[in-house]
DNA sequence: GAGGAATAGAATAAAAATGATCTTAATTAA
DNA sequence: TTAATTAAGATCATTTTTATTCTATTCCTC
């Protein structure tokens, strides 16, 4: 591995990850610390990344800036499973949407090298990573900006989704159950259901955690997915709920 | 293999892969180092590639990730002044258009304390920034990503411009003169011409050192604008030349 | 087929990158 | 407080990469 590609790998890694260790660089790497640190020397001259004690991190810019703070813990094993399961579904030439959502953002993370696809989406945070880490073609909806999701809701987002023909969806969600999605904000109804609308194959993306949980809007029912995938704590029981309305549950 | 064969093999392999080490190059075309390594001169000296220690890597991914910083570097206290100037402007409870460029941003940076306004961009670094930073309405308008500007440009963009009526808009060039201003991409001017459009007052915030330029695609002329916000080495007898369209200059 | 230009490879020396080892500083635990 | 741990930097032998030069080969042109 020469000097330019572990400085793309570093900064890759950091793009995923906010702060990278000296010691976990050395591993990744294979290569001495000596060695990591000169190249985070020059990263830092050229204005790339900062380094703090015992490691790296970017720079301020709107990856930074954008972070799903808290919830990219949660259940991260799960997510990065799931989205790597669902990015196995996407193939050359395909126009995919990524709905806003941590979950989704683990499946753009896979998606680096697919230079062939063209994605939609809401989020900031998926659009950012995109823009950076990918050359796919990439369409942002627009519309409201909800500030805690990071993303844009409302009907105006729900106007350019309605304006493009998906292969396949991928949608998240924070609370559904057998009878469908909800949501805690009307204006991401009118998202959601724009999407199913649009899509060709429609895959709901959610870890198991969020499964019995309701929210005060109805958003779609959950005959509206091909698919649905998540993890292994999936209870065996609803899957043949879900089958009985041709819903196929895919467990990473 | 002749050697222009090797070389379009050599950028066929960047253009997947941003950087590729001398050793797969020899691996892969079969030949000597030292010939890859005159393979790589001549690319180099014609500008296409760069050569780093131990490979090659492609010399527009560096043009790119360079492209923002310089920007925001490059008459910066200009931008600021303008920013403030412009952000002077603004009323509560107004509805208000920011243009994709880092002199915008300068305005966006003003206005941290107006929660009571709305505000409507296409970049997504002002969108960052105002998400984090601010407590106003907040509208992005989507649209095909932009990668170079980190904003939305196209006809989607153009749609949900259209759509929201603005009490100032204030829009941002690279390039313009006394017959109006100009983009080097199309998808800009479909933007631009809808803004002026759907904004009851238009404004032109822009440092000197754009005027006098030119590219390729005419997005607006002068006259389309109420007021121009510039610097003090804009040249005094073009003040005249804006004048007579009703256009007016505000030096700060 | 001779002569000459362009090209490729080998040998070598210089320069750069790397890793091991050690020193020093900072932090944490006892 | 001291001891232990972790991080950062310095130095130098070793390896890798680069540049130069020279030689052999191919491919034209005449």
């Amino acid at each position: 591995m020469i000097p330019a590609e572990r400085h793309r790998a570093i900064l890759a890694l950091l793009s995923t990850q906010e702060v990278v260790s000296i010691h976990q660089l050395t591993e990744q790497l294979d290569v001495s610390h000596m060695t990591i640190r000169r190249d985070i020397g020059k990263l830092e001259a050229d204005g790339q990344v900062i380094s703090v004690s015992g490691g790296v991190q970017l720079t301020e810019s709107i990856h930074t800036e954008l972070s799903h703070d808290i919830k990219t813990t949660h259940n991260q094993q799960e997510k990065i499973n799931i989205g790597k399961s669902a990015a196995s579904l996407i193939k050359p030439n395909m126009t995919i949407y990524l709905d806003a959502g941590t979950t989704t953002l683990e499946i753009a993370h896979n998606l680096v090298d697919q230079d062939d696809i063209m994605v939609v989406t809401n989020d900031f945070v998926i659009a950012a990573f995109l823009m950076k880490n990918s050359k796919c073609k990439l369409y942002f909806t627009g519309g409201k900006v909800d500030r805690e999701n990071q993303s844009c809701v409302g009907n105006k987002a729900a106007y350019l989704i309605k304006e493009i023909n998906m292969d396949i969806a991928f949608i998240s969600t924070s609370s559904w159950g057998p009878k469908g999605l909800s949501t805690p904000s009307e204006d991401k109804v009118y998202v959601k259901q724009s999407i199913v609308k649009s899509a060709k194959v429609n895959c709901l993306v959610s870890d198991s955690s969020k499964y019995g949980k309701r929210a005060t809007f109805h958003a779609l029912d959950i005959g509206c997915f091909d698919s649905v995938i998540t993890d292994s704590s999936f209870p065996r029981s609803s899957i043949k709920d879900l089958a009985e309305q041709n819903v196929e549950v895919i467990i990473c």
